[in-house]
RNA sequence: GCCCUUGUAGCUCAGCUGGUAGAGCAAUUGAUUUGUAAUCAAUAGGUCCGCGGUUCGAAUCCGUGCGGGGGCACCA
């Protein structure tokens, strides 16, 4: 006799067991048809789960994302069937979820090709018109390892091994093909609906274990409508456009080449832009109360012993050695080389806070399979600094750097900031009684800032906690740019101390930041946010005049020389083109100025002003203009 | 690093099953003097990523190295 809570409060009554499709049919008509789910006090069901205890329930669809997971789920045990229809032998691993869409891992000899996919495709659309039903069965252990064993699906033995003793080992049945699955799953494949598609083959390691075996992963995505699924294919085609690398090329900011891998060539306009971000960040550094400084980008090797990255970080190292047999390594942080200036001279505890700031070009030897252009280098430049201060210091220096960060940020246009919290991990150094008051004084700060933090425990680095900054973009992307890492552990080993006082000396704590992180994959970022229409401050060409004819070269030139003496960064365009060619080439090279000069604009002495994006034209003098233009092309402050 | 994929002119790309390269744009030169997203013509431009092999003959097939892309692993 179960009593059915529904989510309003209304409670159904039945007189004998009942699954949760009969449910949604007595709500209505209309939900039974787009039920997909059901949570059964809070635990996720199939529909046809027979229920014969009091209980609340909710009934998911295609609205829900408990629905769309479902349906995501089910695509993923449709293209498992697909493939071990067309590819017999194939092993099955597993097949998750993912944001968008779902993949699953198989273990086959021969490589799926692109062609595959689509066979795949075909035979996962047929899988859907069979509408095969679902069944559910729970199986005793042995009998499941047993039975996978023989069928050959040595993985899914593997994986019901390392099922927890207690915990139901359940397999669905779509038809005859069945998997081990948690569930739960749809009424029929049927349900699936046809709006999915394959999208990449990639390789992926068994249990994500690199000393594993490589299995092939695809990748697919699926929604619950046509609509849905273009929508989502168009985003991903709008996310292309924006992809750094190609526009850095068709701006003619940097490129790549294969005598440096993952090192960037900086051509005249990324380079404007590189520096532009350096003098505003210079300014705001110096209100802050940093100083800044410079160390080797070279250091002895012994040096590097002595700070620990030569056992830590040393298969990271790129080191060189001289003629004379010497070891150096190229650095691939700036802390040990700060330190050095820090302990150069004696430091008194009224020196602290001291707050040394560096524009630090690292080199780290990174998996040539990580490199991704701007995003992943490794010879990058990191605004960074070290704040070397006193315990009871903490809290309030990380609130300033929190508070510079987010400054930063928005001057630049990401508003949207989230923290990472990381704390202690197993391998650490320094005493409990330090990590709690580093741990405390560092929350502190954060709630403070009252953003929205997560915590990842045991994330942190072995010589402190520390938060990661992470932006959010104009189209939903997450980055990870700034981070703060509180360290009461390299000041001890670089043998770094103050007088304090009492006159005994004492190790400084010291506080490691970035606010970009590095300035090679903000610039990155900042492409893609703005999909290359920069903000006018930054842009690294601001204005094009560009001359009707050559009657008006002149003027032009003239109209140039005044600009770039105010201080905008503009060229001339004299080029024998005609004006839309002009206009064509400009707007697609994403100047945000074109300032157009012809009879009329030489007789007014003004210039006609088109903005990127923008078809109208706007006659301004040029006084005007440039009191106009000069102030916006000076970074926010 | 691992799996898959890819590498042809400055750029974007074509070149079927082997017969030593082609287009558009860009560049150069000339004509045109242009009013808001590509004016016309001519010219020049290539170690077909490197190395090795198969073959009478390789951009094309095979091996290998390097680079790029998509993932995985990594990301102090």
């Amino acid at each position: 006799m179960p009593n059915i809570t529904l989510p309003d409060g209304n409670v159904l009554t039945f007189d004998k067991k009942v699954t949760g499709l009969k449910v949604a049919e007595k709500i209505s008509k209309s939900l039974s048809k787009q039920a997909l789910v059901i949570s059964i006090n809070g635990q996720l069901k199939d529909l046809n789960y027979e229920i014969d205890k009091d209980c609340s329930i909710k009934i998911f669809t295609s609205k829900d994302k408990e629905g769309i997971e479902t349906i995501r789920h089910d695509t993923a045990h449709i293209l498992a069937m697909a493939v071990q229809e067309l590819f017999p032998g194939t092993q099955v691993t597993i097949g998750p979820v993912i944001e968008n869409g779902f993949y699953y891992d198989f273990a086959r000899k021969d490589s799926f090709t692109q062609e595959d996919l689509l066979k795949i495709e075909k035979k996962m659309q047929e899988i859907v018109e069979r509408d095969e039903p679902t069944h559910r069965e729970v199986w005793e252990r042995d009998k499941a390892i047993e039975h996978f064993k023989k069928a050959g699906e040595i993985y899914k033995a593997e994986i019901i091994k390392s099922i927890p003793k207690g915990e139901e080992v359940s397999l669905y049945f779509h038809g005859k093909w069945h998997d081990l699955c948690r569930g739960p799953h749809l009424l029929s494949t049927g349900k699936v609906g046809k709006f999915f598609k394959l999208t990449k083959v990639a390789g992926a390691y068994w249990r994500g274990d690199s000393n594993n075996e490589m299995l092939q992963r695809i990748y697919g995505t699926s929604w619950s409508s046509q609509k849905d699924l273009d929508d989502y294919l168009k985003r991903i085609e709008e996310a292309e456009k924006r992809d750094h690398r190609k526009l850095g090329k068709e701006m003619d900011l940097f490129h790549f080449r294969e005598e440096s891998p993952g090192s960037v060539f900086w051509h005249e306009k990324g380079w404007n832009l590189f520096q532009k971000l350096i003098s505003y960040m210079r300014q705001k550094q110096d209100e802050a109360g940093y100083k800044e400084i410079n160390t080797p980008e070279i250091l002895d090797r012994s040096l590097w012993e002595k700070s620990g990255h030569w056992e830590k970080f040393g298969a990271n190292m790129y080191t060189s050695t001289t003629p004379d047999e010497k070891v150096f390594a190229i650095k691939p942080m700036n802390c040990p080389g700060c330190v050095q200036v820090f302990n150069q001279g004696l430091k008194s505890y009224r020196d602290l806070p001291l707050k040394m700031s560096e524009f630090g070009k690292v080199h780290r030897y990174e998996p040539s399979g990580a490199l991704h252009g701007l995003l992943r280098v490794r010879a990058f430049t990191q605004d960074d600094a070290h704040i070397f201060c006193t315990e009871d210091q903490i809290t309030e220096e990380c609130l300033s750097v929190t508070n510079l960060i987010l400054e930063i940020y928005k001057d630049l246009g990401f508003e949207n900031v989230i923290l990472k919290y990381s704390d202690r991990p197993d391998l650490r150094v320094g005493d409990d009684d330090v990590w709690d008051k580093s741990e405390k004084a560092l929350l502190e700060a954060i709630k403070e800032s009252k953003l929205e933090y997560s915590i990842n425990k045991g994330e942190g680095a072995f010589y402190g906690p520390k938060i990661e900054f992470v932006l959010r973009d104009a189209i939903g992307r997450d980055w990870q740019c700034g981070t703060l890492q509180v360290d009461l552990n390299l000041p001890g080993r670089l043998g770094a101390s103050f007088v304090d006082k009492d006159g005994s000396k004492k190790v400084p704590v010291m506080l490691h930041r970035a606010l970009f992180g590095s300035l090679e994959r903000f610039i990155g970022i900042l492409i893609e946010n703005y999909a290359g229409k920069l903000p006018f401050w930054i842009s690294p060409l601001q204005a094009m005049v560009i001359p009707v004819s050559d009657d008006f070269n002149t003027y032009a030139i003239e109209v140039n020389k005044k600009l770039k003496k105010s201080g905008i960064t503009s060229e001339v365009d004299l080029k024998n083109h005609n004006l839309n060619y002009k206009i064509r080439e400009h707007s697609l090279t994403k100047i945000p100025l074109l300032l157009i000069c012809g009879k009329k604009e030489v007789d007014s002495n003004t210039v006609t002003i088109r903005r990127l994006d923008s078809k109208e034209q706007e006659n301004m003098e040029i006084k005007k203009l440039i009191e106009k233009f000069s102030s916006q092309a000076k970074s926010p402050s």
